[in-house]
DNA sequence: TATTGTTATACTCTATAACTATA
DNA sequence: TATAGTTATAGAGTATAACAATA
């Protein structure tokens, strides 16, 4: 009956498969009272210690101007600690509240991780986990 | 230096993949005047003559509220014309002006694919799609 | 001059609720 | 009652421009 003429194109696949794992991951993350870019964040503060706001935002690609409010809600729920290194650029650190809520992100993600990779045969896993890295990060500016 | 505790989610890595390849999409289509959603919007009235803007979202997974605006633009830019099969709803079709436009995105749209396949070795590209597939269909609602 | 952090603003995509007209 | 289409609205992510303070 109706043709999908974009079922072929694998760019086409890759935004909708992304959308629909994003979807899942949101539901989980919401129950944490988190959105996917703040529990990236608090991954990433936790496996960096006083990293600062701009250096987050080059490595998760999040636009300085994103990145202010993000870690301000994140201050308000004081989830994390800013200390001053520098005039002007702060060193962020999770609270104690942050790093009880940052091993429940990090399980959350977890299983979702294994609910994905459990779709793809095993024999296949590392070549489409390189295969993605091949198109993150070889794409122009 | 900084590490990046993200790099080895296959979630966040397929998110990656996508965005980045979606921004160029998105830049080679602007060039036409058209955003991705209503490019392949305009694809799938070229493969369905006579699709229903509700079948078309179900087929795109865009909600009926999105659709609306969406078709209005077209409809507005003479791309596409309505034509009542109900009392309630009507089948599109591609003006001669849509059908032009439409060409001319098949052709952007393909060379993007391209660029993307070639990123990805040979032997593991029917693999790759097969993966996203996966991923795409077999979601939870 | 360049960088950090910030505010303000706007656009796209998405999501929900409410409504009408038709089936 | 269910579906098609529409309007209004809100949330989330992203983008640019502008600015102050600091390096």
């Amino acid at each position: 009956m109706v043709v999908d003429p974009l079922k072929d194109f694998p760019g086409y696949a890759l935004r909708r498969a992304s959308s629909a794992a994003m979807a899942v991951l949101a539901r989980r993350l919401s129950i944490l009272g988190l959105r996917p870019t703040e529990a990236s964040v608090l991954m990433v503060i936790q496996a960096n210690p006083n990293i600062t706001q701009s250096e987050i935002g080059r490595l998760l690609d999040i636009a300085g101007a994103n990145m202010a409010p993000l870690v301000g809600r994140l201050a308000d729920r004081e989830l994390i600690e800013r200390e001053p290194v520098d005039g002007r650029s702060h060193g962020l650190k999770l609270s104690d509240a942050g790093r009880a809520l940052t091993l429940r992100v990090k399980k959350a993600m977890t299983a979702h991780e294994d609910e994905l990779v459990s779709k793809i045969p095993a024999p296949h896993r590392a070549a489409f986990l390189a295969a993605l890295h091949a198109l993150w990060s070889a794409e122009p500016p």
